[in-house]
DNA sequence: TAGTGGTCTAGACCACTCC
DNA sequence: GAGTGGTCTAGACCACTAG
């Protein structure tokens, strides 16, 4: 038979999907305990009716995802449970604030023009040169309640037009998105505590729990921007849930 | 030609890989803009000398990744940059005290049988039932020094030998790992003040931001246990590394 | 050395979508 | 309707490794 069969088949799920799903309730419902060995590839091929090349697809997905461990010669073993790990995304602000049910604003509270200090290398992530940088500061609004304070500094020579624009209420962010063509970031989540400034203007106590995010960004070698990210703790949360390895996709927060 | 080219190529790299870095370059330095069209599947599957299914391997990959969008009769075309949201790796703290060239050691501070109370429903995820729990304290020690609180909730039906475990320099974790076959988790990421209890055993001061995390993990669909973690936010912090669309894989702290 | 997974090919059919 | 991506097949060769 040349032409693939297609007799019903769970709907919206292509062969191999089939077949993951199939072999995954089966490890987790532990009906293949870890460590069990199971069939190689050609009898799975065969029992399932597909291709080596198709089961080899399923198998290798299941072996990304960590629930499977795949030696040549010794075959295919149930994986056993992993380091406690997991995975956690950080989303957008602004579908964050629009997801919880809110309205979303963004507030810009200062804007300078300035050169590049000491103080900037957390953000530039390297000693600052002699160029000149583009600092923001503004709030992103919850229900005009402040929801995260952002500070930012933007490589103008990077981002063509940055100098141009007043952010008046237009996130940074979502400008960058539009005018840097393509980006590489790392991003550092830590705890910190609130200073008196930053208190004040996140509406807290002096001293509280704030779930801080440096984020920089790359384009093309140069940096772009650098941004810090200042919640509080008590309004803001990380969120995933997670198979064995960090494989099912994170949710978002 | 049957046989695959075995012509040189860079090493310990399949074809598919080598097309995906090559094509990613093209993007991300700028060759291939945001938004613009890209050859078809057989046209690059030529000009690479691979099979058209090679091409649509690399190709579907990149969509993964993020860096193209594939769209049926109107082709490929590579992607505009996604919202900034990000994906961070919560590691192993056994891992993690090692990775940073520190010895590890677990020191337990309490252990009781006890039945369930209100307070559990944050590390139960659920209201507690009337069952027993067993509840752990203990301290993860970097070269000796306080790394990170643990607060455990274990449930003895579905951990069968925990009652009988002391747990005296064995972390939970690294116990549950063995005894449960397998596991489901959720996190939660935040950031809160120490409590005078905690800043104590943590040898902090009181009110210090720490990053929490909270983990609940179930196995056929019974709850296992729950944690939570504590971390001086100046010790620790989460890290990732990313392209576009979360894909490249997150780099653990 | 034999068995297993990893990869590749040429050809095929289908579903979707834009024109 | 025609072009594109999505998927599948049967067969093949290779690399690795356990016995």
């Amino acid at each position: 038979m040349s032409a693939p069969d297609r007799t019903v088949r769970a709907k919206g799920s292509t062969r191999h999907d089939h077949i993951v799903e199939d072999i995954r309730s089966l490890i987790v419902d532990g009906c293949w305990p870890p460590g069990s060995q199971i069939p190689v590839e050609t009898e799975l091929a065969e029992r399932y009716g597909v291709s080596r090349m198709t089961m080899n697809k399923a198998l290798g997905q299941l072996a990304r995802e960590g629930f499977l461990v795949r030696r040549k010669k010794s075959g295919t073993q149930v994986a056993q449970p992993r380091a406690e790990s997991a995975v956690v995304a950080i989303a957008d602000i602004r579908d964050e604030v629009r997801n919880s049910g809110r309205a979303y604003r963004f507030h810009l509270l200062a804007r300078r023009v300035r050169a590049a200090r000491e103080e900037d290398a957390l953000l530039l992530g390297s000693p600052p040169g002699r160029a000149e940088v583009l600092w923001l500061q503004g709030l992103h609004l919850a229900d005009d309640h402040p929801f995260c304070l952002e500070t930012r500094l933007i490589n103008p020579e990077a981002a063509e037009g940055a100098t141009g624009q007043d952010f008046g209420d237009l996130a940074p962010g979502a400008w960058l998105l539009e005018a840097v063509p393509w980006s590489v970031a790392s991003h550092r989540v830590r705890a910190v505590n609130a200073t008196a400034a930053e208190a004040r203007l996140l509406a807290l106590p002096v001293g509280e729990a704030c779930l801080e995010i440096v984020r920089r960004t790359q384009a093309a070698g140069a940096w772009v921007t650098g941004v810090r990210l200042l919640y509080p703790g008590s309004e803001h949360q990380l969120v995933a849930n997670f198979g064995p390895e960090a494989g099912d996709g994170p949710v978002r927060s």
